[in-house]
DNA sequence: CCATGTACCTGAAGGC
DNA sequence: TGCCTTCAGGTACATG
């Protein structure tokens, strides 16, 4: 389910509610859903920051890091002290851990497809070296990118889902940057030009800062930590819109599958 | 290195 | 209504 702008629609809503905050105690309540990776005890120590790294929300604490990965149908919720009934007011029917506060409060981590993980880790930068950097980290430049896109033959939506070179993206926020861009998805990523390289660059950040003015979108499962849906499932020019004509040239947009995922993309427009 | 398939899971939607 | 198949915002791992 969430996409980078998912994921940072979450962690700026947390960082207001639980930056500061004591862990009493961690619930699990399906076991596979914590893979415990470090020695110190996560009772008493306390959220220092929420930062984020494509799709992985990292929580430094005292002692040792909380990493999150929603996956598909992850999802966040917090629950003020006092909030005895947040479950049913907030449809969570697959809650798999909870973290206890000491003033009260929780965060409920809820998902339907048990995908998800809480990872507890000593060293961040161990744990996500194989993860390339964030999409929307501010050191990118286009020739830069471009460079990255050289020596791989590898299909460019591929190259782009793949989170080793650039990480945030997934189905659809991929498949609507290449739309933007007027670039085929199955095009070899070293074929780009230096000008479509910069189109895609320009077209990626923008997708995403769009979406995360919208609050994410939201297909099914996805929704904020306050449990509201976002809105820029609203905005979509390709994804999920096989069959109807293409905003720009009318022509039926395609589904197709590519790098195992379905596709879309308009045949015109995008060469 | 690369592409493809499978596994991990549940539930919604569509066909019959 | 019910049964069966397919599909879904993701990733890791095995196989050619």
């Amino acid at each position: 389910m969430p996409e980078l702008p998912e994921v940072q629609t979450v962690i700026a809503e947390l960082r207001s509610l639980i930056i500061g905050k004591c862990i009493r105690k961690i619930e699990t309540l399906w076991n596979k859903t914590l893979v415990n990776r470090s020695q110190k005890s996560l009772e008493g120590q306390c959220i220092r920051d929420i930062l984020r790294k494509g799709k992985y929300l990292i929580f430094p604490l005292n002692e040792s890091y909380l990493i999150i990965h929603l996956r598909m149908t992850g999802r966040l919720s917090f629950a003020p002290s006092g909030a005895s009934r947040i479950e049913e007011e907030q449809n969570l029917n697959h809650v798999r851990l909870i973290i206890h506060f000491s003033d009260g409060s929780r965060l409920l981590f809820d998902d339907t497809r048990k995908f998800g993980r809480v990872y507890h880790v000593d060293n961040v930068r161990e744990f996500l070296q194989h993860v390339g950097r964030d999409a929307l980290n501010g050191q990118w430049t286009p020739e830069e990118f471009y460079k990255k896109l050289q020596g791989h033959k590898t299909g460019i939506k591929a190259w782009l889902m793949s989170q080793r070179f650039i990480s945030g993206l997934g189905n659809i926020y991929t498949d609507e940057s290449l739309f933007r861009a007027n670039i085929h998805p199955e095009r070899p990523a070293s074929s780009l030009t230096p000008e479509e390289a910069r189109r895609l660059f320009d077209a990626i950040r923008f997708i995403l800062q769009q979406a995360i003015e919208n609050m994410g979108s939201t297909i099914s499962d996805y929704r904020d930590a306050y449990g509201n849906p976002g809105k820029n499932q609203n905005y979509f020019k390709v994804y999920k819109r096989e069959g109807k004509p293409c905003f720009v040239c009318g022509t039926p947009i395609l589904k197709k599958r590519v790098a195992g995922r379905s596709t879309r993309f308009c045949p015109q427009c995008q060469r």
